[in-house]
DNA sequence: GAGTGGTCTAGACCACCTT
DNA sequence: AGGTGGTCTAGACCACTCG
């Protein structure tokens, strides 16, 4: 096997491992603090986290900032393509959804926006931006910005629920094709603080910019999931021959 | 802007960055050695080391088992659901592919393929380990299953190709629609060493399971990416409306 | 106020890569 | 052989959370 020699960080793995998959830790519960590790593995607290940061990669436990060490929960199985509901998507995984408002203001377009979504320079948009719970943890932080002209009074509509939803009841829009970016990346600034994660933690970054039936762009949104919460799962028919 | 006190670290994170992005340091180009970094800044290696995984967690530096730190590449754009091939996709973004066969042999199918195949218990499957480079540098490890029912003689192929022209060309096999997960996880053995990841490092497990224009399962592959080296990019059409 | 993680010091030895 | 990152020691103080 070529196996590397163990080290003791590699002990530490394995044994929390093992607690973790055989259900001796089951999920949402917290880990015992940094220290105690420490001493209940004759190490130091630098080697301690080393092996807590190689779980927190492999998506078995995740950090809030200075609350400690949680096991995780099953990911959320989600399909981006699909216009499914957040709170539908979630309660059909046994699963209790939460969202937050944090604002809805106007705002002067970000550049890479502008080009993305052919505005005019200093364009502005209106953003929403959201957080997302299940089963009370945050996990989703989203930014969605909206071409003002379609969607007067926004700001005085119930932001908590599904937008697509509000799009076409209150404005008869609806969707045709869209294009999405995944993109693992890290946490910074307003979303790291809301899913109360530390800057430079990693996490997978959605874009999508939507077009309504006729073609128009009429809104990009951006999804900012905390990387263990998420599984992405698509279904594709067969497309033309492969070049 | 609510900014939380500049530590240390969050400095030398800024000053590399700004490197990073004015182009003063290019793609593909060596970082400092961290003792070198540590005297510069006036700090610690330990300190050092964390600013760096900041950076390597978003996608801008890379590191190569024991060798030092890299400036990352711009991202393989991709999309999982389109057919086209490897060598052809990165050609067309201005980059130099390579394939290295790792290994073709017989293995008993693993546990969670067995459900996910719908195979009978203990069946065995074709496993084709392969390494792909952009530019001299492996960024994907790929494991391809096959039901080696359908593919007699596989192994006297030549697997540096699209597997998927040889399925067609060799075995009159054509895909129909296929599944697939995408999952942030951390690298572990073969995939990690192959890729001269440090176990635990940040990547995007990709895996598919693809079904012949009869409904046949066919195969299934598990791509492991270097977290920093791909953004997946999908189109997607108008669905029926939203529940 | 006690406990937690966040950050940091100032070193050390080892395993591996490069020359 | 010399340089690199990988791992580790044995502490320290700070910022924040929670009861």
């Amino acid at each position: 096997m070529n196996e590397p020699r163990t080290t003791q960080g590699a002990a530490i793995i394995q044994a929390l491992r093992q607690q973790l998959t055989s259900q001796a830790l089951t999920g949402g519960s917290k880990l015992p603090a940094e220290r105690e590790l420490a001493d209940l593995f004759d190490t130091t607290r630098i080697t301690v986290k080393e092996a807590l940061h190689h779980l927190e990669a492999e998506g078995l436990i995740y950090r809030e900032e200075r609350r400690g060490w949680f096991v995780s929960r099953p990911r959320l199985v989600y399909n981006p393509a699909s216009r499914s509901h957040f709170h539908a998507l979630v309660a059909a995984q046994q699963r209790v959804a939460a969202t937050r408002v944090l604002s809805c203001e106007s705002v002067l377009a970000p550049a890479e926006l502008v080009s993305e979504m052919a505005l005019a320079p200093l364009s502005r948009l209106t953003r929403i931006c959201r957080l997302r719970s299940i089963d009370r943890r945050p996990v989703l932080y989203t930014e969605h910005y909206l071409i003002p002209e379609y969607f007067p009074d926004i700001g005085e509509q119930d932001l908590g629920q599904s937008l697509t939803g509000l799009y076409q009841r209150r404005y008869g829009l609806r969707y045709g094709r869209s294009r999405f970016d995944i993109c693992p990346t890290a946490a910074r600034g307003e979303a790291a603080r809301s899913l109360s994660l530390a800057e430079g933690s990693p996490v997978l970054a959605i874009t999508r910019i939507n077009y309504d039936q006729q073609g128009r762009i009429i809104d990009c949104d951006r999804e900012i999931w905390r990387h263990d919460a998420v599984r992405i799962r698509i279904d594709s028919q067969a497309r033309a021959a492969a070049s």
